[in-house]
DNA sequence: ATTGACGATGAAATCGTTTTCTGTCAGCGT
DNA sequence: ACGCTGACAGAAAACGATTTCATCGTCAAT
């Protein structure tokens, strides 16, 4: 069933038939002659010649770390939404923070011919766009940005948010603030932990200048079970934390259930997430989070690959979008104030 | 940067190279010089001629009806950690519940000589595998089954689940049972709903006789806000359920929403949930639960398909997993007792 | 009526691999 | 020494679309 048999069918050249399904000028006679006959052997064009052909494909890969984690699945839904005006398809490839996986779905990506590649990096030294860059292929980097490489990008502002964040709770009285971040090498792990590192710079000569050191800073994996660990860490100390500031979603769900077990929860223990805590409205005493424009992320990302496609937009632009402090507490404050 | 090109720098013919990268018989000194020119050249082979060549890609797509139910993608990670031990590539689409994306996935898949689908149908009816397995593409129905279609299908035991989960409510004392399913038309919702009224059926003449008509029967869309609409419509009825039945795992967040709207929590309205609750541990009281194999059924899949792949399996095959009852509640019942 | 212009059409080249088919050469048995 | 066998290498034909280029009409203007 190719383009040659419909080309038979209905009585013209398979140049006709090709331009009848891509625009081309054809007489609306034959054009119908072609259709009906395509409809008739039930015709469904091979996208692999057309890709071997036009040297692209009509599919963009987005490629992110983690599917199990809600922030990158609403930032797909982002990405499809706005693919979805298009005549592009997206298909997800979870690298699962790993980044041989990573490397395999990259060349999957380059020697499928893709139309594009967006990508949430699984490091920021080890993920090569190098190869993509060079034989033109648009790539836009979201939420984690690989070291030098020359592509559009789109992030949050993770310092500011993890300033915040740190800051709202020295508000709120807390004066032992622990920090739990994401592995060492992820650009999100460390602008947190810087933000928040400035947050108690800011406020040093009080009490809080104790925390300048590591005690309470921990590098976990950005999963559920890396939180619950870490959490469970701090509390060990001899002079745990009074709070404690977790660089994202999943980590905080481990880290309150470190609480439940030690019998504590917040507002006793002060927890501020990065990112939403999936399905938050479960959570009580509800959580104050530093909420993620998820979405906006990979609408933008998209719409910044699309524009990339269409030969605009010429010098590499990186767009930061701006987090929220999204406060739920009703009645903040440390245990004992 | 072809293979041509490789053969040129190496001073042999493409057909060689070829075969060097497909384990063709070479000669070891050649086969050396053709690795050292390739990896000189940072030649990638190209996939898309290389599909077109063998009339079948070396990627597989996985069809999902919903990218953030927690449910899902953890049956994704099935299918790639039982893919990942092959050379095949898995991309993941996201049909959203929409038959229409569903087909644009499926032409895709079928277009690009995708060496093989995986499909949770979004619908029954309208999902037409036809074009894939008429074309001898390898195709595997997961969770839920498009209606006449042969082909290979995991699924767990809905009827059994959902007779299993009212009995449970019986049990603990609860009269006035609801049952929430999914969309008409779902494999899953019809069969789910069935258990719950075989369960109700087997209870006849005592109380819950009168739960047979379908007041307090509701089809909702399988997300968290048709849950939490359904509920309310529960609760205002003149004689509110005293437990509900709850045929999937998002429903049930916006179930436990619209009662704590209301006032109410388990166990003093009984709440049974298909599937479990995202990150239940948060959830206070804990739920009990239909819990579901949702990473073996992904694994299961997979490995269906690539056995059909390789020829083995010759008669279609269904595979049914059970599903098992996790009781969570420390003290059952209704609030009366 | 002749020429020019323009628009639709088909023939054929092309994309980069894989694979068949043919050839060559070495080694071996007789 | 001759032929046979077998293994390996290369030439060339696929795979199925798009696209260039040439051709053929048709129509309008002079």
């Amino acid at each position: 069933m190719t383009i040659h048999d419909v080309a038979r069918a209905a009585g013209v050249s398979p140049a006709t038939v090709s331009r009848v399904f891509n625009g081309g000028k054809v007489t609306p006679a034959r054009a119908l002659s072609v259709q009906e006959a395509a409809a008739a052997l039930g015709f469904a064009p091979n996208r692999v010649a057309r890709s071997l052909r036009k040297q692209r494909s009509s599919v963009i890969a987005l490629i992110i770390p983690d599917i199990e984690n809600p922030f990158f699945t609403s930032l797909a839904r982002g990405v499809e939404d706005a693919a979805q005006r298009t005549s592009l398809s997206v298909v997800l490839c979870n690298s699962d923070e790993d980044t041989e996986k990573e490397r395999r779905y990259l060349e999957v990506a380059l020697g499928e011919q893709m139309a594009g590649v967006i990508v949430a990096a699984a490091s920021q030294d080890e993920t090569d766009l190098g190869p993509l860059t060079d034989r033109g292929v648009p790539v836009v980097a979201v939420d984690r940005r690989p070291r030098d490489a020359e592509v559009d990008a789109v992030r949050v502002d993770n310092h500011h948010g993890g300033e915040v964040a740190t800051r709202h709770l020295l508000q709120a009285g807390y004066r032992r603030i622990a920090c739990i971040t994401g592995p060492e090498g992820a650009s999100t792990s460390e602008e947190r932990l810087a933000g928040h590192r400035a947050a108690l710079s800011a406020a040093q000569g009080s009490a809080a200048a104790a925390a300048a050191d590591n005690t309470y800073i921990r590098h976990a994996d950005f999963r559920v079970e890396g939180g619950r660990v870490a959490m469970r860490e701090l509390l060990a100390l001899p002079e745990p934390p009074d709070a404690v500031f977790v660089a994202n979603n999943l980590m905080t769900i481990g880290v309150l259930d470190a609480l439940g077990e030690a019998g504590r929860t917040p507002p006793g223990v002060g927890v501020l997430s990065f990112g939403d805590v999936p399905w938050a409205s479960l959570v009580r005493p509800s959580l104050t989070a530093v909420e993620l424009p998820s979405y906006e992320l990979g609408r933008t990302a998209a719409d910044l690959l699309l524009q990339r496609r269409d030969g605009s937009l010429s010098p590499v632009q990186t767009v930061v979008l701006r987090t929220k402090l999204q406060v739920r507490e009703s009645t903040a404050g440390p245990a004992g104030s």
